[in-house]
DNA sequence: TCAAAAGTGTTAGTGTTACACCCATGA
DNA sequence: TCATGGGTGTAACACTAACACTTTTGA
């Protein structure tokens, strides 16, 4: 006969993984939210979550999720908060890592979202969500906002060439303040990571507004060292 | 015959809570650490930690552990991450979510403490510890500084009344660099969150120093708005 | 009276904010 | 040519960093 192996004595969890997806359209920030069509709270919208199988990290899980709704891979993505009380869930006690996502509106696979009855929401006209996602928001929209002061993640969300413009208008809805065009730009400049193309960009304006792209480089340097945009 | 109540199909997962206990003493950040007496790592250090049962949250999980340790209760305790990679644990796949937590060092219960075999170590001289506890004390550290850094979080190292020098100790074993004196507490002075008694404390010097305590209204209300002690 | 640490004051330099003004272009 | 949004320049102000100087007191 033999001997079972050492385990530990201890109760066990379900694990889910919700995913905060943030993108940017048309000046504005937005969430990619699902209907859902099945039980509990069929009908309402929720988060894309799923479970945590037992043979992938929290980090594959949260990937693997992104995958299914987005088709994206390679996408930036950040743990925020766990949320451990009891009664969260009304079937049975769940834990939920939540996770944020950046990812850029374009690329975005709109089919397989549809398939899942995925919608954009601008983040200010959110709907009612189940559970605590309301919460999970709040969380990965604080962390989101500290995150952006001091590294340069909002990049992320952007195409590879915008304007100064763009970003502007993204920070301003990251921080939901407006700032000013020149300090802006000329802190943003400062830093040494936007490359200015011979490129303008028709439409907003008449005059037309430069495109950058940012030196991949000095973009890691920037980030790892950190900086200062808001105050 | 009865029908089962709904429940999700998805792997269970064992759930540990690690806790990070800092202290202030000496003019020295430390960390509690225990010696184990018990497998799997027999031998070596690590963390404070226990499993979650399923029907405390988080928080209470993490509170009780600590109150099992220090005799402690109402600890300033914050989450700081979840580690979930498949194999950190050697005997069996367990996700760890990982706390830490201040406590002003001359409450601790020093007998109970040593029922555990726990010690307090100096941050920078900490042991070789299991798993990745290491990666959670960054972790934990990381988080520290940038919380010490907009909110004033470092009091709760600190008895009821200190000194200006002992905070300006704290922050310097926090940011492990030195400040300038006069600089340090114009800012601190400035929050308007401490009130400085008519006491003095000798010892550390001739001259003898100020005792302060703080305000607990205006401190309350500058942890809501936040500063920024450090640049 | 001197050394050591606490505590105050001064100043140069840097960064932030507000705002005025010029530029390019489609209508 | 004018209205519009892009883009630049500048001056006032606030904050920071560095350091000199004064105070107190035990040895």
């Amino acid at each position: 006969m033999t001997e079972a192996p050492f385990t530990y004595q201890a109760d066990a969890f379900k694990v889910a993984i919700d995913c905060i997806v943030f993108g940017f359209d048309q000046n504005e920030l937005k969430l990619l939210l699902i209907h859902r069509n099945f039980e509990p709270a069929q009908g309402n919208w929720s988060l894309m979550g799923g479970f945590l199988s037992i043979n992938e990290s929290l980090s594959d899980g949260a990937k693997r999720i992104l995958y299914q709704l987005t088709g994206l891979q390679d996408i930036y993505l950040e743990q925020v908060y766990v949320f451990g009380d009891v009664d969260r869930d009304p079937v049975e006690r769940v834990l939920s890592v939540c996770f944020y996502a950046l990812i850029k509106i374009e690329d975005y696979d709109e089919a397989l979202g549809n398939s899942h009855d995925a919608h954009w929401f601008p983040v200010q006209q959110r709907p009612e969500l189940i559970f605590d996602h309301e919460q999970m928001i709040e969380a990965a929209l604080s962390r989101l906002r500290r995150r952006a002061g001091y590294q340069p993640i909002g990049f992320e969300l952007l195409p590879e060439k915008f304007t100064m413009m763009q970003l502007l208008n993204l920070y301003e809805a990251i921080y939901e303040r407006e700032f000013d065009v020149g300090n802006f730009s000329k802190k943003i400049l400062s830093l040494g990571i936007l490359v200015k193309t011979n490129e303008k960009l028709r439409g907003e304006s008449k005059k037309g507004s430069y495109l950058y792209s940012f030196d991949q480089a000095s973009y890691d340097n920037v980030k790892e060292k950190g900086f200062r945009i808001i105050g």
